[in-house]
RNA sequence: GCCGAAGUGGUGGAACUGGCAGACGCGCCGGACUCAAAAUCCGGAGAGGUAACACUCGUGCGGGUUCGAGUCCCGCCUUCGGCACCA
């Protein structure tokens, strides 16, 4: 009998479905385990082999767990707004709607194909108005908690696109979606207050279990830090507020540096003498991109503000005040003292300029360079803190300025606040509307959800505007608090908005009361444990945790951290270890490999394949190597006899390999769990017969990778019941050790022999034994013997001299 | 520049708390089966060296600790990912 993939792959796929064999049941009385993978973005190329990996990584866990008798939620859907579909629908002039359906469509019978233990009756998609109905309450929530505001503001544009994006969609001053220009357009935009969260952000990573780059990204990406904002005197009369993480090297501060957009440069015009100069230069910084000005290595430009100086509160000098591109307006105060002896930036400006450079903390040579070293510095040229090292200095002249009023401590973000509307028509609607008598009015819960007008067009308008702001019928409304005439916004929300809390439906996917029942929240969150892509370290995985962080805080859920656990998973290259794109001609299309070497072979393949965790490039010829293995395996049905006892000499083995297995599956190892099994199959090719223990237990260990052919192979044997069914296994720990082992002896630590013996041999016994070895003797004859190094089980190393 | 990860055969990658480097797979070479090929099965191999052993070298580079280092320490180099004029 032949190993045919489509019949026993299907066939097993519709007993699975039928048998409801991967429901996750509101039994709260059964221990849960909730693992998660990332739903995709239904794009209209299909599924990528890409998509398979994380998925299958998880089924094996999700396999392995209910196995191990737990409950488990293990569950798939769309997160289905966006751009390509609307650009598309735009281009073939179909509704996004429909094409939307249609890619869901194909996805989910190519993820079906893959045997993935999905609970497909708890599919959601961020489309379906059911769903959304909630994303808009919880924007709601957002809004009457004050963490919802309009604002007019410079937005990152694309003109591709035509839509406004958030920093984190930014890359290198390019759309991370289309790669076109980026250019500052000001709207009024509905932000979120993410950086109320900042801190929360920051420091409950602490307690999860995530891998240390995405702690380390998301740090980065908060970029939190700690300093003084400090007042200097003007001439003009009012202070200049400037932020710095050095207040130790304030004596050293020589000019100070106000970015082109600050305030003051209005306030006091009158006061600047060389105000056309000023202008030109502010004018110059407008024109250009953020890109532009944030360059690589760019050489410092500026302006002296002639007219006004600044006062060092502490030498009570008068220093000059410049105006550079180098300082942020959103960053700090928009204002700097500069310090250039001790700050790269600085320094760089000051030789530009020929300002002076004073030294105020020792250790360096800031004729040569600014020395900005922390740990070894020693202050000088600073009276009240001179001698003190620099952390020191830090702590003594902080509590000095606080005292005397000149400032005061304050910590800072690179976190911005998340610019949260799109002009585009493929997103939720925002369900508020504007009344000239109340403001910004939100929709009752009643009214929710607010869907999108059914129309003919949804092009992106010219002016910047949502294409439903030309949707008259659909924006005139009335005021939900006054009855007055009023209008809908016309902004939808951006693709992260769906996906920032869908682990939360999944417990409770049909509740039209809430948007998941506090029974439901509590038995099955929080996920234990998220796998999904470092792409979206900064973007979906920071969203979702701030929303959930938010939900906590208003009640409606029932832990303050979504996921206890996160990984991530490596990308899969093409075959020349490039990026698999159309242009380069290297794609892989998974359903060719289903259907020339099934399901069992991609699923094992993509876990084979090497480090979990990194990216490798894909290889048809693994593939067939990995199909080998399974036909292999499959042969060896016509050895197996009856017998409910492990085959002695494979004893050890079995039991070695079931606790290699059962590890590797938790730690991301699944390549060598593989491996493992390989071996094990190797052994078990070596002897004429195998038993039904031996058999069985190999297909109980390749189950979760190879869910189809196990199921079959146990079929076949009738071995009784299904595989999915079986507990799994577990290892004797005092059989894993072999009784007797192959010990290398080793003269000065280098390798010349091996001896054979028991496991619990002494010393003196390998000692015996060494010695009536040859090759030993040939090294230890008429040498003194120094010292005898004995690690049971490991190594014998004789060390002589002589 | 800063943060993070990583450099091991022809190749993807193994190696637990320092203990026989190269598991497992691919490719390659040889053999069996075949008219032949494919598939399958059996066997082989890090490099140098030898008739064969022996032996020597070998985990990015340079030092160090240790009986013993891919693994630990110090100093570099390179690659990948992220951030970046963030004061």
């Amino acid at each position: 009998m032949d190993y045919r993939h489509k019949e026993i792959e299907k066939k097993w796929q519709d007993i699975w479905d039928e048998k409801e064999s991967f429901k996750a049941y509101n039994d709260y009385s059964k221990p849960k385990y909730y693992p998660l993978v990332e739903f995709p973005y239904p794009s209209g190329q299909g599924l990528h082999v890409g998509h398979p990996r994380p998925y299958t990584a998880l089924d094996i866990v999700a396999r392995k767990r209910r196995m191990e008798g737990y409950n488990v939620l293990y569950t798939m859907g769309w997160d289905a707004f966006g751009l390509p579909t609307e650009n598309y629908a735009i281009k073939n002039k179909i509704h996004p709607a429909i094409v939307t359906e249609d890619n869901v469509k194909r996805f989910k019978e190519q993820l079906k194909s893959l045997g993935l233990s999905f609970d497909w009756s708890r599919e959601i998609n961020t489309t379906d108005p059911k769903y959304f109905k909630w994303t808009q309450w919880i924007f709601i929530k957002l809004f009457e908690n004050g963490l919802a505001y309009k604002k007019e503001m410079d937005i990152n544009w694309c003109t591709s696109c035509k839509v406004g994006l958030a920093n984190e969609e930014v890359v290198g001053g390019v759309c991370e979606r289309c790669g076109s220009p980026v250019v500052k357009k000001a709207k009024s935009q509905w932000m979120l207050k993410i950086t109320e969260y900042a801190d929360r952000l920051i420091d409950d990573l602490e307690d999860l279990d995530y891998i240390e780059r995405v702690k380390s990204q998301q740090k980065n990406w908060i970029g939190k830090s700690t300093g003084m904002e400090v007042d200097f005197k003007t001439t003009a009369g009012e202070k200049l507020r400037v932020y710095t993480t050095r207040p130790d090297t304030i004596y050293g501060a020589t000019y100070m540096v106000v970015s082109p957009e600050h305030p003051m440069l209005e306030t006091y015009k009158d006061q600047i003498s060389n105000y056309d100069a000023i202008e030109a230069y502010r004018e110059e910084a407008r024109s250009k991109s953020d890109f532009e000005r944030t360059e690589l290595n760019k050489d410092k430009t500026g302006v002296e503000i002639v007219g006004i100086k600044a006062i060092n509160p502490l030498t009570e000098k008068e220093i000059p005040i410049w105006i550079s591109d180098y300082v942020l307006m959103t960053y700090g105060t928009g204002a700097i003292m500069a310090v250039p002896g001790h700050d790269s930036r600085d320094w760089e400006f000051a030789k530009a300029f020929g300002l002076p450079i004073v030294e105020v903390v020792s250790g360096g040579n800031v004729d040569e360079a600014a020395y900005s070293d922390i740990d070894d510095g020693i202050l000088v040229n600073s009276p009240l803190i001179d001698g003190l090292r620099v952390d020191d200095a830090k702590k003594k002249i902080s509590e000095y300025i606080e005292q005397n009023g000149f400032g005061i401590g304050k910590v800072n973000f690179k976190l911005r606040d998340w610019v949260f509307s799109r002009q585009r028509y493929w997103g939720e609607p925002i369900p508020l509307v504007s009344c000239p008598t109340c403001g910004w009015v939100p929709l009752p819960e009643s009214e929710l959800p607010l869907t999108l007008p059914d129309v003919e067009s949804y092009e992106p308008t010219d002016n910047g505007e949502s294409p439903l702001a030309v949707m008259n019928e659909w924006i005139e409304t009335t005021c939900p608090k006054c009855g007055g005439h009023a209008h809908r916004e016309t902004d939808t929300m951006p693709q992260w908005a769906g996906s920032s809390w869908y682990f939360l439906r999944y417990c409770d996917p049909d509740n039209d009361q809430e948007f998941a029942s506090m029974d439901a929240l509590n038995y099955w969150m929080p996920v234990d444990w998220y796998n999904g892509g470092m792409e979206h370290t900064t973007l979906h995985l920071l969203y979702s945790r701030f929303w959930h962080k938010f939900l906590f805080d208003i009640g409606v859920v029932n832990t303050k951290e979504p996921y206890l656990k996160r990984t991530s998973h490596g990308m899969i290259m093409g075959e020349n270890n490039e990026k698999m794109s159309k242009s380069r001609g290297n794609v892989v299309n998974p359903d060719d490999i289903v259907k020339e070497f099934g399901a069992d072979t991609l699923r094992l393949y993509e876990m084979f394949i090497g480090d979990f965790e990194k990216s490798v490039p894909w290889s048809d010829n693994s593939v067939k190597g990995c199909r080998r293995f399974l036909d292999r395996t499959w042969s060896l049905m016509d050895t197996v006899v009856p017998g409910d006892h492990y085959t002695p000499s494979l004893e050890t083995i079995i039991h070695k390999t079931i606790k290699k297995v059962s590890e590797d599956y938790e730690t991301l190892k699944f390549n060598t769990a593989i491996a493992a099994m390989m071996s094990l199959l190797n052994d078990y090719k070596k002897v004429e017969t195998i038993t039904h223990a031996d058999f069985k237990m190999l297909l109980t260990l390749l189950n979760p990778v190879a869910p189809h052919i196990s199921e079959e192979m146990w079929s076949i044997m009738d071995f009784g019941g299904m595989i999915t069914e079986q507990t799994w296994p577990k290892f004797d720990p005092e059989k894993v050790i072999d009784s007797v082992v192959e010990m290398a002896v080793q003269i000065n630590g280098k390798v010349r022999s091996t001896i054979t013996l028991p496991v619990d041999a002494s010393q003196a016994e390998a000692h015996e034994l060494a010695m009536a070895d040859e090759k030993i003797r040939v090294f230890t004859d008429g040498k003194q013997i120094v010292k005898e190094i004995f690690v049971p089980g490991k190594i014998f190393n004789i060390v002589v001299k002589g």
